[in-house]
DNA sequence: ACTGAAATTAGATCGCA
DNA sequence: TGCGATCTAATTTCAGT
């Protein structure tokens, strides 16, 4: 199954990162191959899962999410299950759209969006800070984003 | 133009957040109305950029990246347009991802990705560290991503 | 605004090079 | 593997409600 991927193919991907509602037909120009083998090569990528999903990106700022934050949390490895206790909790947080195990001051850092101050003092003092296992976290508002690209570099 | 946005709106921006791909047809049994108007909503939610774009999501450890990080930075601000510098001096450093301006103890948190510790050495080593603005910089290395949503919290 | 049908275009399959 | 033709299915448009 996993026979390498060819120069064509990480081009593909380039170009699907970029525009995920690209036409075959418009994709099979770009690439120079005839539509019939660019679907072919897509849906190899597809179902090998070199690509993963399809996504619309929203603009959070004109759909009410005013606010977005880092969070990072040093947990308490005096209790049982630190990890999997703290990862049970924050998997139920609508708010926190990702959360990241490393390495550094602290344990985790967590991205959060909501709609508003209010909103994350609620997320703070209800949530957040009532996970047992939570021994300190910082925000870090988010004041500006000069680059956000979803994309990943590739190169063949 | 900018008519309020109504329950279904909000609908096919969920939908579409998860699947990008969806088909028309698919979409509009969905949320229960037939395909005219259906693409009607999605090319409004589009032309005023609710909907910024469309993005294939690709497994980056697959493709060969296997390092991810944050990095925390702290600029000099003795110098002339520190900001301004920094961020012309990021823009051009394509395994940096994101870049934002924060609250906190630092002042810029950037996401990276590159090949291994090696590459990553050299990006430190050649990039990050000799951008003159830059006071102090340290690295979390992503061990883990237990959650990771393309997808923002959105509510009607 | 939504419906339903018609027209256009893209996606998917297959035999051949 | 890639191409070109063919069939199938989705997108897009439009007159009617």
């Amino acid at each position: 199954m996993a026979a390498e991927l060819d120069k064509i193919d990480f081009q593909i991907l380039k170009i699907l990162q970029e525009n995920g509602r690209i036409t075959n037909l418009q994709l099979s120009n770009e690439i120079g191959l005839s539509p019939a083998p660019t679907l072919e090569r897509v849906r190899k990528l597809e179902n090998a899962e070199y690509i993963k999903s399809y996504h619309a990106l929203v603009d959070e700022e004109k759909l009410g999410l005013g606010i977005k934050t880092f969070i990072q949390i040093s947990l308490d490895f005096h209790q049982k299950n630190t990890i999997q206790t703290f990862l049970d909790e924050i998997k139920h947080i609508k708010e926190v759209t990702e959360c990241h195990h490393v390495t550094g001051q602290c344990d985790f850092l967590l991205k959060v969006y909501v709609r508003d101050i209010k909103s994350y003092e609620q997320l703070i003092m209800e949530k957040i800070s009532r996970i047992t296992v939570v021994k300190t976290f910082q925000t870090m508002m988010i004041m500006s984003t000069s680059k956000k690209e979803p994309i990943v570099p590739l190169e063949y």
